[in-house]
Formats: structure tokens, sequence, C-alpha cells
DNA sequence: TGGAAACCCTGTAGCCGCTACAGAGTCAAA
DNA sequence: TTTGACTCTGTAGCGGCTACAGGGTTTCCA
């Protein structure tokens, strides 16, 4: 199996696989004399493994520490449990703010909106207004507490 | 004032303003004969409007958008709305996926937990089985349809 | 047999929103 | 005078790809 076939049936980009080569998540296969990578089911379960983890939005490097623990089946799995339990936890997190964020726009665009779209002019828009307000310091609709607190993530 | 106060009166770094200055966000500021930038309040005013919309978590380019929009006061607010309608709506998927997300961890750190962590192996490791079995395209406790979606964003 | 199309290779740069560093200059206080 | 805090420019790094340039290889069809 060539790379194509390879990719297309993990259902990833080509240049992605070779990506994950680079970055030691898939092992170097073995090559064609021209140079063709050449890949086994092996290699489709490993990259299917990392899709899956990565459809579960876990960072990479994590992926790569679950796969260096599932080589090790003797040993206890306290590792897979706390990178999955850490992973959890900041989903969870971005979650919440993302909720908080998604009232505060939704504030915001209730600012705006009676008025029909040719008469409604950028002076009185009521959005811009209540951003350039929160630019004084002032309270606005979408941080009433007048808290800007940055979002990381 | 200098970079340094600016910076401290927004809460950002130092290094975020310049950052904002080549993106063209903050206006080039009047510089002193050594060199260094001199601010006044509009600017801090500005920052200030760019950092809430960035708490709002919008992209720069959209804030940039915004700016322009605010400038020209006598023109219709409808990219006003629609930049702000486009983005409660990118939040709001985001939230609902991470919500779907979240679910699938939960599910997936059900599976691992009962055995204390001495005696839990990765051979027996369930949360590592679910993985496993995923990657030879069979249901797993976190996509149970069997399916894979990308996750962007 | 020839030529086009589809595939593959490497290497590099771009995306976003910063952050960090190197290496230099400036300024104020002790 | 020397320390230390500040500032300057330029460049590179983060993650997880994606895209492109500029080449080589394979496959298919006429």
């Amino acid at each position: 199996m060539r790379i194509g076939e390879l990719a297309r049936k993990a259902g990833v980009d080509v240049q992605t696989v070779r990506y994950y080569e680079r970055e030691k998540l898939l092992e170097a296969p073995a090559r064609t004399p021209a140079g063709y990578r050449v890949y086994g089911e092996k290699h489709l379960e490993r990259l299917n493994f990392v899709r899956h983890c990565r459809s579960l939005d876990m960072p990479l490097a994590e992926v790569r520490a679950l796969l260096e623990a599932a080589s090790n089946r003797n040993v206890p799995c306290g590792d897979v449990d706390r990178i999955v339990h850490a992973h959890l936890a900041r989903v969870k997190a971005k979650r919440a703010a993302l909720e908080v964020l998604e009232a505060q726009l939704e504030a915001l665009s209730r600012q705006c909106g009676s008025q029909p779209a040719p008469e409604h002019r950028v002076a009185d828009c009521a959005i811009l207004g209540e951003l350039i307000h929160a630019a004084h310091g002032e309270a606005c609709a979408c941080h009433p507490d007048g808290e800007i607190e940055k979002s990381r993530g």
C-alpha cells in the first residue's frame, strides 16, 4: 500500500501522513527502489489510532504518550488514565468558557437588531457602542462587571 | 506614555502591542529622539477595544474590520452586525462540538477506573482497549456509530 | 512508443496570535 | 560609574496541519 491509499483509507491528507512520520507518530515505512513509502495493515491501524485520538481533540504529544504506553503492555496504566482525565478536564474547562462567551456575544448582538439595515448607521450601532464603551473601561453588555480576562486556548 | 505603561494599563505584553502595530491594529505612534514609542489616551482606548474583542475571541482580522467600520460613522452598520453574528454562530458551533467531545471522553474514562492503580496494567486498560478497537474500525464507547469526523478549529 | 495524468518525493513557507530570545541602545537612580 | 529597568529591531518558535515549488515515477490509453 502506498501513501495515497493509506491516506484515503484513514481519511487524511497525504501530507498529514508524512507530517506524522516526521513527528514520530508513525514509524518510517519501507521504501520501494524509487523511494516510495510502502505501508502495511499495522501502519493503517496505528494511523487510525492517532486519528481517533485527534477526533477527541487530543494534542499529538499526548497521542504519542498513549502510543508509548500502549507498547509497554505489562506496566500499570496510570499514565493512560492521567492523560485521558487531564484531557477531559481541559475540554470541560473550554466548553464552560465557550458557554460564557456565547452568552456574552448574544447579549452584544441583542443590542442591535430592531432597526432595518439601511437606516442603521455605524454612529448609532449599539454593538459598536458597547465595544467602545468597554474600551473606555466602562461596564458593557457582554462583560457587565467590567472585567476582561484573557482567554487562552 | 511609553510602551511599557500602555501595555500595563491594557493588561497585555509589550510584545503584543508591537505585534498589533505590525498587524495594523494600532496606529504607529510618535517616537522620542531615541526611537521610543510615545502613546496617548487614544491609543489606549483603541488597544482596549482590541483586547475587548479578543476577550470575545474574535480573530484579529474581524477586529480590524470592526475598527474599519467604526471609523466610517455615517455608513450603514450591516458589516458590524454580520461580523458579530457570524462570530456568534462560530462560537455556538464550537461549543456544541465540545459538548459532544466531553460526552465522548466521559464515556471513555468510565471504561477505566474500578481497579486500583498498581494492579491495573496496560494490557487490560479499557481506555486503550477502546482506542485500539476504534483503530480497527470497530465501534467504540466514544464513537458508538463508528464514525470519526474531522474536528476543525 | 509516446505522451498525458496521476501519483510520489523533498523542502520550505504559511496559517493564527502571540511569546521568547538575541543583541543592542537608552535612561534614571544610587 | 555602574547597575538595573526599560526600550529597540529582527527572528524563531508553538500546534497541526496545508499548500506550493520543482522535481521524479508509474500507469494507462492510443
